[in-house]
DNA sequence: CTGAAAGCGCTTACAG
DNA sequence: CTGAAAGCGCTTACAG
């Protein structure tokens, strides 16, 4: 900061080369690591800059150069632990890169709410956009891929997949869980599934159909809740499977929180997990290694998917796609065997 | 997006003026609802706007309005669910007001890697600066606010309390816990504590020796962890203690993550909570309500915080700040009475 | 090796 | 009610 007639005035690139006795540019030059200068003028400039406690403006830099340095990162629910857990493995790497993030939350709404998203972080002038929540149809990420601009996805992606991104193999996910609880004995396994318009639940769910099919699993239109996500709509959903007649002895649960509201349930009904019931979950987030909740689950590996997320961006913002990044990068799921899975009840491990 | 022999370029305001027939001030007197405008070439522009699908520059406006309309946000953690969740309310009452935000994450270092953090964000000239997790003695923030640059703290605050913020009470809180073990019955109180560089630990702990002393509580230095954060150094602390002679019957622990550690403990050692044990908490975050963790704990009005710190914060940079703004907000802190308390083992509820 | 000039895309007095 | 001109703080060819 720099005082004159006792106002506050921000330092400039002016400033420091007439302190230094140089012109505007070479400040510029110094400033940018412009290799043929003179050294000593380089000291002086150093030297100004360090008196002046100067520090260049990005925003005019932006202007000219066509680039903010900043990325757009838009989710479903920053308080979701996944998106915190993986919006601070972006905010980390992106600022060792040399870039900033601004984070808006849609509140999983993909329509006026995420458009309006984009358009504000266009309107900044982002260099490059990373999604997470977009459902299966949202069009506006595919225009905005196909106008050109830098967009990658993560966790969720588009039908046709026809946008740049970075997702788990989630049918795959779905059968592992389901051939433990088969591997266990379990012959009668419920499922919740989150809303069919994300790709994540809907492969998960094609997951879930298929193995049992292959595996010779039965459950019945009554045992499957589609579309859930409210904690007490998926309690009530496994309460009252669990004390009909001909109860499931397992649950496969397309998400982590969900999975705990079908823990709460047990736990209501006095029922022992695993003894009475075994639940899986999907996704993997902090809470559900807690020695209380201790779920066996599907792990996302969300470090290494927000981490390829994010280069996959930066390449494409700093053009250096050509050397053939792969439009879809899919990430293998691991089951993390933990405490609620067990042997069926009243059958031997197979 | 504009087609010009071949290849894409931005639709300037030029564009917009010429293909309206005025000239470029003039659209930018529509832009900005500048009201004195006849009707008629007020709407050519919009058609033409519309036309040509024009988004103003927010980059370029920036630099001539000196505003950002971006603010920065500096935290310790950001996947931590109390960052997490705050983070959530600022991006979208920000949003609200017409600001977006960048989220950085300093990993609990608030030294170089906080310095350069507001380095940055000055760079970027955001409007100004919420940060969460500073400690005590932190000068940048001191000498930010002195220069007269608009920077609000919340959750944590510097010792002379120069600074704008708003943050719990924080003493009273554990005064308040205290309490409720006492009328529990407890006489032997063991307390956990955060670094006390930082004011909330500083002041948590404060509650606890001066409460402790007006309780007629005893504890012994043994009783007391001080500057813990990991979760395993709690969880063998509180082993220690639980399995040592004269354990204590109650834990106050200073923060919810290092309190279900306490809880970890007491369920390796077999012991029932709050049967043999009570434990409270501090901060009340999402995970504490769980059914399975059911934890008695302080709640920290994280909503109400975050709205009121972004608040003043907007306040501070649109020069609002006269309306008798005060520099500090304090908010009374609340008992959420769960299922880790109870009467001490042995004694009557007093 | 260094500097004069133009320009990035807007807004803001100021004339008229 | 509208437009010509200057300017925000930088970078980038281009001369020299």
């Amino acid at each position: 900061l720099h005082t004159e007639d006792g106002e506050v005035r921000k330092v400039s690139i002016h400033d420091v080369a007439r302190h230094a006795g140089v012109s505007q540019p070479t400040v510029s030059k110094v400033i940018n690591g412009y290799p043929n200068l003179k050294p000593s003028t380089r000291q002086k400039v150093l030297a100004a800059i360090e008196e002046l406690g100067f520090r260049p403006d990005a925003i005019a830099r932006s202007m000219v150069k066509n680039r903010t340095f900043t990325i757009g990162l838009i989710v479903g629910d920053i308080a979701n632990p996944f998106y915190a857990e993986t919006g601070k493995e972006i905010v980390r790497r992106a600022h060792e890169a040399g870039y900033e993030v601004v984070m808006l939350d849609t509140d999983y709404d993909d329509g006026e709410r995420f458009d309006a998203c984009v358009e504000t972080l266009l309107a900044k002038r982002v260099d490059g956009i990373l999604a997470s929540s977009v459902s299966r149809d949202n069009a506006k990420v595919k225009a905005l891929h196909e106008s050109g601009y830098p967009v990658v996805l993560f966790n969720r992606n588009v039908d046709d997949r026809s946008v740049p991104s970075v997702e788990l193999d989630n049918e795959r996910g779905a059968r592992l869980a389901l051939e433990h609880l088969a591997s266990l004995g379990h012959r009668r396994v419920a499922y919740v599934s989150g809303p069919l318009r994300y790709s994540t639940f809907h492969d998960r769910h094609r997951g879930f159909a298929a193995g049992a099919a292959s595996l010779g699993l039965s459950y019945e239109p009554d045992d499957v809740l589609e579309g859930a996500f409210a904690y007490e709509e998926v309690r009530r959903f496994a309460e009252r499977r669990l004390s009909g007649e001909r109860p499931p002895t397992g649950f496969l649960v397309s998400s982590d929180q969900m999975a705990i509201a079908v823990l709460d349930a047990a736990s209501r009904l006095g029922l022992a997990v695993p003894g009475d019931v075994s639940v899986v979950g999907f996704d993997n987030i902090d809470i559900s290694g807690n020695p209380f909740i201790s779920l066996t689950t599907v792990s996302q590996q969300k470090k290494r998917m927000s981490m390829l997320a994010l280069e996959r961006l930066i390449e494409r913002i700093e053009g250096r796609t050509e050397e053939a990044a792969p439009l879809r990068t899919v990430l293998e799921p691991e089951l993390v065997v933990r405490n609620t899975t067990g042997p069926a009840r009243g059958r031997e491990e197979t």
